[in-house]
DNA sequence: TGCACTTTGGCAACACTGTTGTCAAAGTGG
DNA sequence: CCACTTTGACAACAGTGTTGCCAAAGTGCA
């Protein structure tokens, strides 16, 4: 690549770092609120280095008191917590028929949300002003209280998460190498993050959960996933990691229109179609637990249209894999779950993309 | 896990930081050296910090003047570049049947080297005494000019880096649960890091190559990799990723080990005892393709004593299997390598355990 | 040959970080 | 009632990278 050796850091990035550390933990912690002392023992800094940063962000509006906890043997102190209203961010998704638009706050809670027939197949302006225009719609139904900070948007890839655009999204040719995020850029006048719609899922799980590792495994027209791996998403160094579906787990098998023969997605989908879903959860339970043992992950959590119609059979069939590999291995259990707010779940992850910087996630 | 969001820094951490990407980029360097105006681009810091850190790291004997560059139309800069004797590591590789250790320099190199017969079934006690025995003799070997950093031992899995004890090693039952890194520490009076032997091996390739992200694929007694990730190595909450054999890949195949069907481990080491090198080699790719989709992967290293007696058949058939499938997915060329130094890898690998802080690496 | 220009790299002053020392406020518990 | 603990602020401090300035040492053109 550039051969740059990672970026050199500077008081300004050390004080953000500090900042987004405090911040993630006072949004862990809710409503109830986090003390200061328990800020300084969480993230090792000391009380009066976290006196210090509280004052900062709370003359930013980020945070504000929440009352007196109890004494535990001296002077009560005083919880902290966050201001979800303080600032928003907007999540888009772009999906084949339909697209979809959130507006978020700093907890990442959505507060309206829009969505209208869309047309990935038309023209690349038209499709765009569609997408802008139901941002518009968006903002103009509810006035986000707090700065905007951006746009996430969550589309089918491939694409590069870095660059921000497109690539030759299947079915699709016309969108090759379109730069999509800038041009929303500059129609919207915000800043806009763009990434594959199962990492946008994905980014939902370093938040919603403490587990470092986790998959969100997505079955809908394709097989995809996305990948949280020490607490960030992983993309790969070109946004294509998470090619789940298209791993050979049957040498002989059928052929894929990949090329290869015997990939879990085309073995998955067949046996959707053939109405046999103990099969499918079967076979993408294999494919589970080759993920699980490969990257020794926590958490499991399912979506994707197919999954959303049905969910019990898949999180049954999956977990039960999972846990009798891991019961053999000895290793400590996985859960498997159906991601929560299913329908919703890549575009307010999509959000999440703007939120995470503030954080230190990502 | 604990909760924390992760270590708060502070200015000590900083400089640290600063101090570890400067040290890396002479690293890469070698003996050309890098001059300081480069040092700042790549860094992304001022030259007047660099100026700073690199007064610094020469006080403490790291680094050297190497010279003057050409001038591009000014004052002519001058080189800087590691001084590869200021300090020293160890590595130490216990095998089932043999215990090396190796003396590294700070650029990496090998400096002394020693290996002996070990028996990995002894009883606990009588094994941590043979290898401590064969680092004091290569320590008396050769004196290590600079400070001795550690000891970094690489050992066969499953063991948890982050406590350094050892779990059920496959044949060793007597191992489970013995905390090795501090029985060794304490023996040695040296600090050590323990990690699996595939860990150490790929914790080479962080150094070797500008890929982002690499897989060694060990071929031995079993089959396992171990993961570059992003630049860092991936081990994952429990450091139990990279259990790379145990993928199913043939819904109905032979029963393994394991417990479940079709691994590839069985399934290649069948083809490897059956003398069919060519099978095996497609049986590898095929996972190797799985992987490089699933983990977008840049490099592929192979290693182990089944490669390495006879490379070619390897290296060849999964560059072609791996290849031809980044072709039909039009994905940039994977280059597919024997591991370099062979049989080193590993050790020489375990010892840069112990540099890599320093590189702000690991 | 002379001179304008560029680049290197050090010195001093600076803005800002987290840290330490100190102290008042406000509780608990004997 | 009083010793003790904990909270959280203020002031002074050590140390970071940054900025402004300048001498040294080259290049390249007139």
């Amino acid at each position: 690549m550039s051969g740059a050796a990672g970026p050199g850091a500077n008081l300004t990035a050390l004080r953000s770092h500090n900042a987004a550390l405090v911040l993630r933990l006072l949004r862990d912690a809710g409503e109830d609120g986090v003390s200061r002392p328990e800020l300084a023992g969480r993230t090792g800094l000391t009380p009066q280095a976290v006196s210090k940063i509280t004052a900062r962000l709370r003359a930013e509006g980020l945070l504000a008191e929440a009352g007196q906890r109890a004494s535990t043997g001296g002077k009560p102190p005083t919880a902290l917590r966050l201001v979800p209203d303080a600032r928003h961010a907007i999540g888009l998704q772009l999906d084949r028929d339909e697209v979809t638009a959130v507006l978020v706050d700093l907890a990442g809670t959505s507060v309206a949300a829009r969505s209208a027939p869309f047309d990935f197949g038309a023209p690349a302006e038209e499709a765009l002003a569609a997408a802008t225009a139901e941002v518009r719609a968006l903002l103009a139904d509810a006035a986000a209280g707090g700065g905007l900070l951006g746009v996430g948007v969550a589309a089918p890839g491939p694409l590069d998460h870095g660059s921000g655009v497109l690539h030759r999204v299947t079915g699709f040719p016309q969108w090759d190498g379109f730069p999509l995020r800038d041009a929303l850029a500059d129609l919207l006048a915000l800043p806009v993050v763009l990434d594959k719609d199962t990492n946008a899922a994905a980014l939902g799980l370093v938040t919603a959960g403490t587990a470092e590792s986790a998959a969100y495994l997505h079955l809908g027209t394709g097989l995809g996933a996305g990948l949280v791996l020490g607490g960030d998403v992983y993309r790969g160094a070109r946004t294509d990691a998470g090619e789940f579906g298209h791993q050979v787990i049957q040498l002989d098998g059928p052929p894929c229109d990949c090329g290869n023969n015997g990939c879990l997605e085309a073995l998955c989908l067949a046996a959707v179609a053939r109405g046999d879903r103990t099969d499918a959860a079967r076979l993408l339970g294999i494919g589970a637990t080759n993920l699980v043992r490969l990257l020794d992950i926590d958490r499991v959590l399912l979506g994707g249209r197919m999954v959303l119609a049905d969910p019990e059979p898949y999180v049954r069939g999956v977990a039960t894999m999972i846990a009798e590999d891991s019961a053999r291995a000895s290793r400590p259990p996985v859960s498997v779950d159906v991601v929560e707010r299913g329908e919703r779940a890549v575009v307010e992850g999509a959000a999440r993309l703007v939120l995470a910087p503030l954080f230190a996630l990502g």
